[in-house]
This record gives C-alpha cells, sequence and structure tokens, in this order.
DNA sequence: GCCCCTAATTGATCTGGATCAAGGTACATC
DNA sequence: GATGTACCTTGATCCAGATCAATTAGGGGC
C-alpha cells in the first residue's frame, strides 16, 4: 500500500476536478474523458471528494467502504453517513460538493458522468424510480441516527453502531452464519467516535465495557464476535420488534 | 379551539386508520372514499399518525408546521424532521409509519390514496422527477442536522435551530423585511429540546442567555427579533459563507 | 528477531448539560 | 377579579462524557 500522491491540482485527465491526484489519474487514461460510465479506485484513507469542490460526476460503490463527513472551522467533524457496496453518491442536479467523501477501506467506485447521467435520468424511468427508492432509504437511515445522536447514551450508541454493521456484513455475505456473527469493524475508533459524536476515548472505554460484560468479544482490535444478537440489540435502547414494525 | 376527540378506534370514514379519531371524520364524508385527493384539517397539537399504524395515504403540507418525532421505550423523544408547507409526508410504496407525525400548529394537508399515487408516480415522470428533487433536500438537511446533534454546544444548536426558522420564514413571506427579522417562534421549549437534543431547561436558559447578550430580542416567549443576522450566524458555529457554497 | 509508528487503552480530573426543585407568567374560563 | 393550567424561567446539585496525560498494544518493514 503505498501511499497516495496529494497535490492539490487539477486532475487533467480523467472528469473529477480534486485536490487530491489519484494513482489512477497519475497515468492518462483518455477513454475516461470519452465514456459515460467508468471505474475509478482509492486507497484505504484516500480522500475522494474536499466539501466545496466541483463535482462533475455522480457514482455507486461497487467494492469497499466511503465515508461522508462534515468539518467545522475549529476542527470538530461529524460522520453523516457510511457508503458501502450499491450505495449512491453524488446528487444530480449540484454541481459543488458539501461534504468530504472519503475511502474508509480500499476502494473501487463506479462513476457516470453528471451531465450525461441527468439525461439518463430524464429518459430511463426506472433509473429515477430506483434512485428515488435509494435515497428514501438513505432518508430513514439518516433520520434514525438522529435519534442515536440526539438521545442515546454512549453505550447504547456503540450498541447501535456495532448492530447496524453486524446486519449489514450479514446482509453482504449472503450466507448467514446460523448462530451470533463474526466481523471486522471497518472503522478506526476515531471514524466510530465522528460517526457517534463522542470522543475516542469514550468509545474505547465503552467497547472494553461491553467486552467486560460479555456482550462482544474482541480479536485483536478490529475483530468482532457477537456471541447472542439479541444481547447485543437489547444494549441498543431500541424497541426489539423495531424490525418487525418497519 | 375544542380539543380532538381521542378513542383509540379505526376510523371508518376517510383512508386514514389511527389512534385518535379526527375532528372532521366524526361527521362522515363520503367523498373522501371516492377521490384520489382529498384535503384534512388538524389542530395544534393533534395527532396526526403514530408509529406503527397503517398509512394508506401520502400528504402534502398546505398549511401549518407538523412534527417528526421517534420515541424510545423509556420515554427519550427525538424530533427529526419538521414539515412545512409544501413539504411531503409518507412514502410511495410503504404502508407501515415509521416515527410519529404530529400537528405542530393549525395544518392542512393536501392527501392522495397511496395506490393511485404510486401509480401516478408511475405514469407521471415529472411528478416522480419532483419527488426525487424533494426527497434529496430533505437528505441534505437531515445531515446538515446529524452535524448540529453530534457536535454542537447547547448554544450554537439554539443559534442554528432559530436560524434555520428564520431563514424558512423569510422565504415563506417573500416580502423580505430589509434589515433584521422577526418571527413567530412556532415551538414551544420543549418541542426545541426534542429537535435538538437538549432538555428544555437548558433550552431556556442558552435563549436567556442569547438575549442577555443582545443576540436575539424576545416579545413575549413566541414574538423573535433578530437585529442582526450574521450575528447570529456567527453563534451557529457554522462558516459564514455556508450558504454560497451549498 | 527488532524498530518504528500509528491505533488503542487506561487513569485522573474537569465541566457542560442533565436532573431535581421551586417559582413566575400569560391566557382562558368562570 | 379569582382560579386554573400549561408553559416558561431560574437556582442548586450531580454525573456522563470530555479533556488532559501517560502507557501499551499491533503490525509492517527490515
Amino acid at each position: 500500500m503505498k501511499p497516495p500522491v496529494f497535490n492539490n491540482r487539477e486532475c487533467g485527465t480523467c472528469p473529477i476536478r480534486h485536490r487530491a491526484v489519484c494513482a489512477r489519474c497519475e497515468e492518462p487514461e483518455l477513454e475516461y474523458l470519452e465514456s459515460i460510465k467508468y471505474y475509478r479506485s482509492y486507497e484505504a484513507g484516500q480522500p475522494i471528494i474536499w466539501s466545496g469542490d466541483q463535482l462533475d460526476f455522480v457514482a455507486s460503490v461497487v467494492v469497499g467502504i466511503a465515508s461522508l463527513t462534515q468539518t467545522m472551522e475549529d476542527g470538530r467533524t461529524q460522520m453523516i453517513g457510511l457508503l458501502l457496496p450499491s450505495d449512491f453518491l453524488g446528487r444530480p442536479g449540484r454541481e459543488i460538493a458539501p461534504y468530504d467523501v472519503t475511502a474508509v477501506s480500499n476502494l473501487t467506485l463506479c462513476c457516470f458522468r453528471r451531465k450525461p447521467f441527468e439525461k439518463l435520468l430524464d429518459t430511463t424511468h426506472h433509473v429515477s424510480q430506483r434512485l428515488l427508492e435509494m435515497t428514501l432509504d438513505e432518508l430513514d437511515a439518516a433520520r434514525e441516527w438522529m435519534l442515536v445522536l440526539g438521545r442515546k447514551t454512549a453505550r447504547e450508541k456503540i450498541a447501535s453502531l456495532l448492530s447496524i454493521i453486524a446486519r449489514r456484513e450479514a446482509h453482504l455475505n449472503m450466507a448467514r452464519s446460523p448462530d451470533g456473527s463474526k466481523f471486522d469493524l471497518p472503522l478506526t475508533r476515531e471514524a466510530m467516535a465522528n460517526y457517534l459524536g463522542l470522543t475516542l476515548e469514550t468509545v474505547s472505554r465503552q467497547i472494553s465495557a461491553l467486552k467486560r460484560d460479555g456482550v462482544i468479544i474482541l480479536e485483536g482490535n478490529r475483530k468482532v464476535f457477537i456471541p447472542d444478537f439479541n444481547r447485543l440489540i437489547a444494549e441498543t435502547g431500541d424497541d426489539a420488534d423495531g424490525g418487525l414494525l418497519t
């Protein structure tokens, strides 16, 4: 994993204008300029878009995880979304990115140049229908997260995050493990803190507490095993039947 | 203003099945059963939908304000959205409401029965386009609010809420007052607390502090005058040019 | 193996906002 | 005017989580 190259100049070889020039763009690939659809890869930790950047494409996550974050002038930052495979990035009709996008893990995006994509939306009904569905899902997720941020205790926040990640992981590898579940935590303690509106010390302490109480079992820092999923749900403060009603 | 009638039975006279029977429904109006589109009015404080209710319509706010709230088993509640005139309520394809909807002020909705509305979406492209736009706007608002909930201090939260309400009010009564702005606060201290993830005591104290510091001027409890809008913005912790970039 | 560097834990202390507890105020009803 | 009542303010105290400050793993690269 060689570090990404940052030089804060515009990229002349792909339709993305960004401060960081990605490894792929260092070797011009002219087809990027021609086709509506193309792929781009990023390394873990690499910035994809900065808030305020010109944004000439929309994209869909193919593999990996990206984060959306907002940062205040004094450095306080809040993660406002996690993009997993099949999630959508960008907004038709918007030219300026309203928040930072960063590759959390190694990441591949399937990009569409914005203008042609907007034309596609106008002409192909099922594409815009699908996009509406996805946007509504994201809105639901954002609203659910507002409850987490506004009203839950630190312990409940950690439990909520773990249960969401566990559920998504289980969903991705469709092979459901029969009981319990084990997965790699894709986020650092600091990233978790930024997602939950906590400090990294509090995140660490609460994870230790959940481990001490037997709710989770850690293997190293990043591998989590959940012996009893219902036990974890009970810690989130959510209604146990929440899944049924929604 | 006579109080609404609550009797926790299904309403047989309109397509809404809810625990509280509204004043309008006490007198059957059969046309509700016939037409795709119809109007409904609610009094301030009246519940419109409870989480878990069957939801056979979608709607658009005509006049007044409605709130979306989530409540935990132990009573902690978080407001996750405010619906103002022209905002959309409900979701095509969803039959069960995922959160409570309440009339904050006197309210009139323009309702559409869900099934025919979904058919309309399939056939009329610009309607689904418009709905996508609105949903994306709401998603942006929700994400902006996540920063408020996760990272801002109590004082910054209050300032953020006031500036948002002031901006929307100014937008509604297109007649821009040349300097400063004056508006009615549509929310109780408790509702503000639920929106901001605070207690009502903290809300009250911070409003008093902003008043003491001359950032806002109160006339009674509900009328707010903002002598210098930039001063208020400075208190939100946001970038002053945030409006330009977004 | 050893070194280096980043990520994570853990402890001690501080503080912003919650909690508990009185009062005060604006309105509506009689 | 008196009485209610819902809403709001203000004070005293407490505590969950922030902040400050060391250590202690992990995990490459050599």
